[in-house]
DNA sequence: CATATAAATCAAGATATGTTGATATATTAA
DNA sequence: TTAATATATCAACATATCTTGATTTATATG
């Protein structure tokens, strides 16, 4: 009971749900990477990422100061039947605005 | 979005999990049943069936002055795998009381 | 009609969650 | 070591959600 509502309790929030659609259709991204594309001031980032991560969705893997977050895999059976879900949602997304590959990350 | 959140947000309580699980097991049941299984207050219970009705997963059938709940069917895919997760999930669920069809119900 | 029962709704308080700005931590490089 | 950058965490406030008890609505019955 406790680790489906930790999952259903992370989708429940549109800026996650945005986020989660976000990596599925560009993979791994960093912090800045979304702050950049998100306009999101980057204490909010940081706390969704880590709801979506302790819930089961997201990886992380650091890299230098970088964190790059992506869509964990395997992912179970209804947190995949999620994803696909928010897949196939009729949403706005912003483009994808990747500093951290090209350095000018400086926010 | 607006749909998928709603859907999620009623999931997003140990309480309409319970419930779910409670209509999966037995069927259609009315808020007194409710009542005297869960030792449930009226209101609560009403205020949930609603959620989780207009999230989609429950209908309502009126009887005189009951109404008996039971899940939709059918459900969409989502939906269905939720119900399928909770059907899994180990929990301990309250003895069935049905005091709607014996005429005991005098909450 | 008046009364009784089942269910829905409302108001108030308690708890949880999200946002922001400030601060702390970690890594890199000078 | 010091400074700079990226990320994480914290504190304060705002908003949303849940629970309860009281009230309202709807139906059935005397």
């Amino acid at each position: 009971m406790e680790d489906f509502l930790k999952t259903v309790a992370a989708l429940n929030d549109e800026t996650r749900v945005l986020l989660l659609r976000f990596f599925d259709e560009h993979g791994a991204l960093c912090v800045c990477d979304l702050q950049a594309s998100f306009g999101m001031i980057q204490s909010r980032l940081s706390r969704h990422l880590k709801i979506l991560k302790e819930a089961g969705f997201l990886r992380v893997e650091r890299k230098g100061t970088w964190a790059y977050y992506s869509i964990r895999s395997p992912l179970d059976r209804f947190r995949s039947e999620a994803i696909e879900e928010i897949r196939h949602l009729e949403i706005e997304l912003p483009k994808l605005q990747k500093l951290s590959q090209t350095g000018e990350c400086k926010i």
